[in-house]
DNA sequence: GGTAGACCTGGACGC
DNA sequence: GCGTCCAGGTCTACC
């Protein structure tokens, strides 16, 4: 069946698609490079649904082989509302981005929305594992995960949803460090797993908090396997657009691009975007670097 | 509050 | 093929 979604004026699928790496992480997938995508994902009520989103004239197309109730379909819709950032107004970024030239490309793509899985649960969890590792061992892991503890859609062992709290909480630690490659963040994962199994941690209440990102960050930050970069990086996600992730990739960007190359420090990075206020997570993430204006 | 070392894996490199 | 080194953030112990 299918359906399509409204999307707001100044939308780009492929701008969504091309924010960040998430497209290549499981249960994401991108047969039609950064055009479009598939997803795998788990109802509310433990239906197990691939679907497709495409480009359409009235927005987003959304195709899938899984008759869906009304019921389903709504719940669908809201969830990819929130990964692809509708109800975000950019207008008052693009006001920003059209008087600096280093960001005037995001008012003509599209750009400003950035992907980000339906639960923050998964979000948080794909974040802990980008850190300390090379792309291609967060690759490797978010896979093993979806694999190995993720529901199928049918009676085939593949495409598989992105697993549960539940899932991931009820797996043996062992099994996580030695059998998903894990590793040491195996506990982290673990442990916040339970918790949010356990209902002790609402991760998805952050989605719509009231708190000051500062505030915000806190909580991040007390969640194991969660530090600086890391909870700026769930920050951003969460759409608080004055949070710059600094990891290494961050402090070498800055440097070529503002301090001829020479060593930075986290300070510095932050310094670089200061003057875009609440924007300056957007400002950095956006930014046309190394290109001559 | 700041710093050093451990954690784990894969890739690059030299032999 | 094997061994060594390094990159990549976070945590913990220590000062």
């Amino acid at each position: 069946m299918r359906f399509s979604l409204p999307v707001p004026p100044s939308f780009s699928l492929p701008a969504v698609i091309r924010s960040h790496g998430w497209v290549q992480l499981a249960p994401y997938d991108s047969q039609d490079p950064y055009h479009a995508f598939a997803y795998v994902d788990r109802l509310a009520n433990g239906r197990v649904v691939a679907y497709e989103v495409q480009p359409a004239a009235e927005g987003v197309q959304v195709t899938t082989e899984t008759m869906l109730s009304e019921e389903e379909r709504a719940e669908l819709a809201h969830k990819l509302a929130w990964m692809l950032n509708l109800e975000r107004d950019l207008e008052p970024f693009y006001t920003f981005a059209r008087q600096e030239p280093k960001l005037a490309h995001v008012v003509e793509k599209g750009e400003g929305r950035i992907l980000r899985s339906p639960t923050l649960f998964e979000d948080t969890v794909k974040t802990i594992l980008t850190t300390n590792t090379s792309w291609g061992g967060t690759r490797r892991m978010v896979s093993a995960l979806v694999d190995l503890y993720g529901e199928p859609v049918g009676e085939d062992p593949a495409p598989r949803a992105f697993p549960t709290a539940q899932a991931l909480a009820a797996a043996d630690a062992a099994s996580l460090r030695d059998e998903a490659k894990l590793g040491y963040r195996a506990p982290y994962v673990s442990e916040l797993a339970r918790r949010v199994a356990r209902g002790d941690l609402e991760l998805e209440a952050y989605k719509t908090a009231d708190l000051p990102t500062g505030e915000l960050r806190k909580e991040l930050l007390a969640i194991k396997g969660v530090g600086a970069y890391a909870a700026a990086n769930l920050l951003m996600l969460l759409g608080r657009t004055d949070a710059i992730p600094i990891d290494s990739y961050a402090l070498k960007v800055v440097s070529n691009e503002f301090h001829d190359g020479q060593p930075v420090t986290p300070a510095d990075v932050t310094a670089a975007f200061e003057r875009f206020g609440e924007w300056q997570g957007m400002a950095f993430w956006f930014w046309s670097y190394g290109e001559e204006t």
